[in-house]
DNA sequence: CAATTATTCAATAGAGTTATTGAATATGAT
DNA sequence: ATCATATTCAATAACTCTATTGAATAATTG
């Protein structure tokens, strides 16, 4: 094998991952199961996309070996093949996030229309012990992972459970990281109901992998 | 703007990104001229494709914000717009070495058939003040920036200034990366002169980022 | 200004990607 | 076993990507 044969090879190799990580479909899959394994129908639904559809995303993501699936009675639940995968997509989505003018104006635009604050980073708030750290997501997803000291409470148990919350803490609320808004929907919630509330935007794998580097 | 339109377009634009990194001439591009500026024609060169194509690929990770450009007369030089395009090659280099297979046997059956030894990693030599680092690239590459007390001696000068290499040292010889065959070229006429000479994977690059983190 | 050289542009054919549709398969419940 | 449900498979049409070719443009030299 000369030079040229082995990095065809290799560099042939490293496209392919790339290219099943290239559509934003798969993309969001990705985002989306990070947060824990889920099943075809779930993906389908989050996504936005028939089922026939997600499942041959799945196929793709699998064949390159980043997810794996478990079978668990009539269901396949798809999850991460490794930390690694979601460390391609972290720096792929912070890379966009500097260089595309499009999605800078995005988002600030939708934080300008719904009056958002400024997102508070985690850490900022580590060393803070006024903090009070809520965890939007369901339940489950917080029992595969959360942020150390958070509490579950999923946003449609909110009103239900506002007592849990200290009134004279600033209510930090997470969920599934920079481009999901459940954390948006909770932090107004809590505003109507007199809190002091901020969201963060990291998700619960930014945070793990920021404390491995640790 | 409601949250799927929102999301529609952010994970798009990421995928943006990654499609023009999906392509394994986009990716050697990036991995070369991660050493420093080069033209049309040297990218097309060392990449063994046409250089219209090289031209096109290059439009490609222009379009997309990966790559600058700087006209020199009647060159036009391309380079890596930000250290941070050259965090999501690496990562998804070393996503690619961990799961998948064909790629692991790709590198050892070259190592094997070449009989190189097992690389050394520059976290085991740093602290070890008996080692002599040579870089072996162009001397361009190296005035654009190299690793600390690193001698540059291009593999084109190795036989002519052996002189300037202790025989009492280990040579550490290093070129543009894990996928680079200068650093084994030299190594190789090293032994053959006597010495005791063992090569580095990591590039430049791979060298700065990791002293960044600290 | 004409010639030379480096790069880009434009058109194209062949290959690969994707969403959709409906059928096929597999698991668990009745 | 039969049924319902979850998932996968297969075929396809629309679309996108890529390498090639040759022409066009732009900067430098004689």
């Amino acid at each position: 094998m000369d030079k040229r044969e082995f990095k065809d090879i290799v560099y042939n190799e490293i496209s392919r991952i790339s290219k099943a990580m290239s559509n934003p479909n798969r993309l969001e899959i990705i985002d989306f199961i990070a947060n824990g394994e889920k099943c075809v129908e779930d993906i389908a639904l989050q996504t936005g996309i028939s089922i026939a559809n997600a499942s041959q995303h799945l196929q793709t993501l699998k064949r390159e070996r980043l997810v794996k699936t478990q079978k668990k009675g009539v269901y396949v639940c798809y999850s991460l093949a490794s930390n690694e995968v979601y460390l391609v997509w972290k720096s792929l989505r912070d890379l966009t996030l500097t260089i595309s003018p499009y999605i800078q104006d995005t988002i600030n635009e939708i934080r300008e229309y719904n009056k958002f604050d400024a997102p508070i980073t985690l850490d900022k708030i580590k060393e803070r012990n006024d903090v009070f750290l809520l965890d939007v997501r369901p339940k489950d997803e917080y029992d595969k992972g959360h942020i150390l000291n958070a509490l579950s409470l999923p946003i449609d148990e909110l009103n239900d459970r506002l007592n849990e919350i200290p009134k004279d803490k600033l209510v930090i609320a997470y969920c599934r990281g920079m481009f999901c808004s459940i954390a948006d929907e909770a932090v107004k919630i809590l505003h109507t109901e007199g809190y002091n509330a901020k969201k963060i935007e990291e998700s619960v794998l930014d945070y793990q992998l920021s404390e491995n580097d640790k």
